[in-house]
RNA sequence: GGCGGAAUAGCUCAGUUGGCUAGAGCACACGGUUCAUACCCGUGGUGUCGAGAGUUCAAAUCUCCCUUCCGCUACCA
């Protein structure tokens, strides 16, 4: 194989918090296609995948479970590369951040840093998001709730290390503008750019008191370094990096990165605190970080029902690894989220699959049994209509490969489709039934086989990134020799003489739509429908507990029942309500955090709960002086408490 | 509120630097065909190209404004 050089590519680690699912999956497969595709093209390619898996969430897990940290981990990430290897993926490197080498680095990278005078000590103060595992200022909280997740956040107080983030900002601000191609898709650079870098950057919180599942400071020990730190440092330290000068000739050759393939979440820490730590290591960047959109499930109201949750292994169960694969590549958008659903799936199962891929396959190889007894031979016979298959054949490799340079993978495998919709329309040319009642039309008949069973194992040479399983025994039916990259510009490889398998295998079975739904309905039932009378059973919420308080603490609260009077939108801001509340004989004006949930027609006249003796605050330049209370589910959908009896406004909660 | 993106056929979306009666796939209908997994091939639509205004010989494409949706961000007692 000519080397084109080396292409070392990753995608985000997995954390290993549970299983996981179609869109977590999705990333490994589409890293995978073009880990795959660029092998092909020639290049060296070394392709690193993993899970994270330190973390305070990790460790209440642990303990709840009644196992150790390091157990639970063990677990998923065993399930994780289950599910990874189910789904074909040729990862080079899987790497592990309770690895002893990465742990050992992490540690060698942060004294670095420490040394060096990017990181120092400071404290921390805020309020702190257990799950989120994130400190936030009050200002930021969502109802004095994690804007992240929408849980209880209890104050806290940590010694912790910071990295000097504003350091390496003008550095970066000119890497990424003199670097276009840095940031894909590039919608993505202003929102960095805008939101971040220009209004200045804070200084990053790198290590954390308050648990203990991490890697140890090993000069401060009670300290353990935080999650971007210990997580983004996977992309070296597995393939060799050595803090002290002793990097592995692995690393030498494949750093830096040509591709950090991630999901569109985590496009700030992968462009901004990733380059920055690695300038501070004095690093070369990575060539390209494409933040990839989200495949969602279906509508949100199917979603909910449990019948809809989708998991890899399930859908393999149903349609096989390649129709996975296929659906996940092939629906997914370049910058737009893409759609998944049981629905879809058959319906691209039988369209592209069984009609367009497989039936193709299987009538060529049919006829040239049918005819020749299976030996395909070219016989020389051409006619003017071979010259446009050949055209789109042999054209086909090369737009396939400019689609892929681009990451346009949905678009790579749409061409290779074209190929195949391609030879359908060339039967329906050539008439072959026609050509085989006849003595003397009987060796243009064999050319035209011919070419149909050489376009074919181009075709399959070019699917073997995406449906690897199916390429192969493509090219095993057709007794075709693997045509190297570089050839398939070229027609006539196949060998002529050679001989075609006597039954051919159905590569994809046509599927009922109605069939798989009830097959999905019987391994999950779905949620009968909430009726009045019948409640069905609720999963309830647990959240983060509070720290314990005197009845002291409690009474010096004020509640009160207030009746809303006025209300109106906040103009400023889209989730504001602003609010004028009777209370006994005094109306307080009260900004709540409520728009989404209720308009501000249905607010008047509601008796509500008011937090009456909290310090008023402006809120999007409006008094606040009070606060409405209100219940939130895991969804986020808000309910206001109101008295279960009539109660006049002022009355006491207590 | 700030920054950015999007709005095109029933559905999912293409439409490059403005240029011929605005395209593809799916679905649907009709016709052809029978080698094949009831498959394949062909034909078909009335789309106010989100609304309005402007620049131009010419606008889906450029400018302005409006509406709706999405992303990031601020705010969210």
């Amino acid at each position: 194989m000519s080397s084109k050089g080396k292409f070392y590519m990753t995608t985000a680690i997995a954390y290993t918090s549970g299983k996981p699912h179609i869109g977590n999956t999705y990333e490994i497969v589409l890293a995978d296609a073009i880990a795959r595709f660029k092998r092909q093209e020639g290049y060296d390619v070394y392709f690193q995948t993993g899970t994270d898996e330190h973390g305070q969430k990790i460790q209440e897990k642990a303990e709840a479970a009644g196992i150790t940290p390091k157990e639970h981990v063990d677990k998923i990430a065993g399930e994780v590369k289950r599910i990874w290897d189910l789904m074909n993926s040729s990862y080079d490197g899987f790497v592990r951040t309770t690895d002893e080498d990465h742990e050992k680095q992490v540690q060698k990278i942060f004294k670095k840093l420490y040394d060096k005078g990017d990181i120092y000590k400071g404290a921390y103060e805020g309020l702190y998001c257990t799950p989120c595992e994130s400190f936030w200022t009050g200002s930021q909280l969502v109802d004095g709730k994690c804007p992240d997740c929408g849980r209880e956040v209890k104050p806290a107080k940590e010694e912790a290390y910071f990295f000097k983030m504003s350091k390496y900002a003008d550095r970066l601000i000119e890497h990424i503008n003199t670097h276009p191609e840095f940031i894909q898709p590039v919608s993505r650079k202003n929102e960095m750019m805008n939101n971040f870098l220009l209004p200045g950057l804070q200084d990053l919180c790198v290590s954390r008191t308050s648990f203990s599942w991490g890697i140890p400071v090993d000069f401060d020990p009670k300290h353990v370094i935080y999650v971007w730190l210990d997580a983004l440092t996977n992309y070296i330290t597995k393939i060799g990096y050595d803090a002290e000068g002793n990097s592995s000739e692995l690393f030498k050759k494949n750093w830096p990165a040509e591709l950090h393939l991630i999901g569109k979440d985590i496009i700030r820490f992968h462009t901004i605190y990733w380059p920055i730590f690695l300038m501070a290591l004095d690093l070369p960047l990575p060539k390209q970080v494409f933040g990839h959109p989200w495949l969602l499930q279906g509508n949100g109201k199917m979603s909910k029902s449990r019948g809809n949750v989708l998991y890899a292994d399930e859908l393999v169960d149903f349609f096989g690894v390649d129709a996975v694969r296929y659906f996940v590549l092939h629906e997914m958008p370049f910058d737009n989220d893409g759609v998944i659903t049981w629905e879809l799936m058959v319906e691209r199962m039988n369209s592209d699959l069984a009609n367009t891929l497989g039936n193709l396959v299987n009538r060529t190889i049919s006829m040239s049994n049918k005819y020749f007894g299976g030996v395909v031979n070219n016989s020389g016979v051409c006619e003017a209509v071979d010259e446009d298959l050949k055209a789109v054949v042999t054209k086909t490799a090369e737009k396939t490969e400019a689609k892929m340079d681009e990451l346009r993978v949905a678009d790579a495998i749409t061409e290779v489709f074209n190929l195949f919709k391609r030879c359908n329309k060339y039967i329906d040319e050539t008439t072959p039934w026609i050509l085989a009642k006849d003595e003397a039309t009987l060796p243009r008949l064999e050319t035209i086989l011919y070419n149909l069973v050489e376009s074919i194992s181009i075709g399959a040479v070019l699917l073997k990134s995406f449906m690897p399983e199916t390429a192969e025994k493509i090219l095993a039916q057709l007794n075709a020799e693997e045509v190297p990259f570089e050839e398939l510009g070229t027609f006539g490889h196949y060998k002529s003489g050679s001989k075609v398998t006597e039954k051919p295998e159905i590569l994809f079975a046509r599927l009922d739509v109605e069939e798989v739904l009830k097959k999905v309905e019987e391994l999950h039932p779905s949620e009968p429908e909430a009726k009045a009378d019948e409640k069905p059973e609720e999963a309830g919420i647990d959240i983060e507990p509070k720290e314990e308080i005197s009845f002291d603490d409690f009474m010096k609260m004020q509640f009160q029942v207030g009746e809303i009077i006025e209300c109106k939108a906040v103009e400023k801001s889209k989730k504001l309500l602003c609010s004028q509340v009777k209370i006994g004989s005094q109306v307080k004006q009260i900004v709540s955090g409520i728009r989404k949930h209720y308009s501000p027609e249905e607010m008047v006249g509601k008796k509500v709960m008011v937090l009456v003796n909290l310090k008023p605050a402006k809120l999007a330049g409006v008094l606040s002086e009070g606060m409405l209370l209100c219940a939130e589910d895991a969804n986020g959908e808000l309910a206001l408490l109101v008295p279960d009896k009539e109660m006049p406004a002022g009355a006491e909660i207590c």
